[in-house]
DNA sequence: ATATGATATGTTATATTATAACACTTTTTA
DNA sequence: TAAAAAGTGTTATAATATAACATATCATAT
């Protein structure tokens, strides 16, 4: 393995580039639906896919949806912390900057006498768009 | 339906006293195990005694693990929105009290112009007991 | 250029987590 | 005490995720 290898596999890509152009994250087997005129038949490919695409931070998983997101971020070092804004009409999510929160994090934790490694934060509430409609 | 009803149903209590006995947070089908010879035999028994204590804040889901934990605070309101430090070596969990915190999302999530109506935050990290014995 | 080790693939089967649907019972309250 | 609301027990099934194994591909060091 190298670090951060740019070099992606068939499956590897055919899934990031279908979360890509997804406007709200996607759950595993709706990917697995998406792309099966691709070749891809097994959940097991979507899933290993899905793996190596979090590992190398070019997708996010979003634990309370059980859903997947490809990174916004340029070179997202973040394989590990994660930030959100879920819209609870809309569905729609924003990634959110990390690193003056992982210091917040990081300040908390101390408090508590905990060594603080990484984070995941999902915040809910109604995004610009969906405010405006209303 | 009472607010913040506080009479307890036998599940409702069963599931509750084993959360509460845990030291660590419990999968669903583990507490289903455990409390099956108190009468409860199906999974759905353990979940909807999850929904309704996690509905008036006695429990909470900690999402990234699927566990769930009881609330440690005397009167938590917080019914939804949750942050824990979770020790990665011991599996330990550890409430964080939320006030400061869903102030800082709110305060977040205006420079977004997103509306903040709640949050799971879940740190991961090493706890002191685990620091100390390294 | 090729043997080696690491990584990825395809496939079948199965484990884990969670909900649907329905008939019935208990509790609350007007 | 009738009606409404909430909870129960049960069977079945949906949704999410991993195990195991044989094979294939790729990187790279000799």
């Amino acid at each position: 393995m190298t670090l951060a290898s740019e070099k992606l596999t068939n499956n590897q890509q055919t899934v990031l580039d279908l979360l890509e152009k997804s406007k709200e994250p996607l759950k595993a087997y709706a990917i697995l639906f998406d792309i099966q005129k691709k070749g891809i038949k097994a959940p097991l490919q979507v899933y290993r896919a899905l793996d190596k695409l979090i590992e190398i931070g070019k997708v996010h998983k979003i634990e309370s949806k059980n859903s997947y997101i490809a990174c916004e971020h340029k070179n997202c070092d973040s394989s590990t912390s994660t930030s959100f804004l879920i819209c609870e009409t809309c569905d729609q999510v924003t990634e959110l900057k990390k690193k003056n929160l992982s210091e917040y994090f990081a300040k908390q934790s101390v408090q508590a006498n905990f060594k603080y490694t990484k984070h995941n934060l999902e915040i809910y509430g109604v995004c610009k768009d969906c405010k405006n409609k209303k």
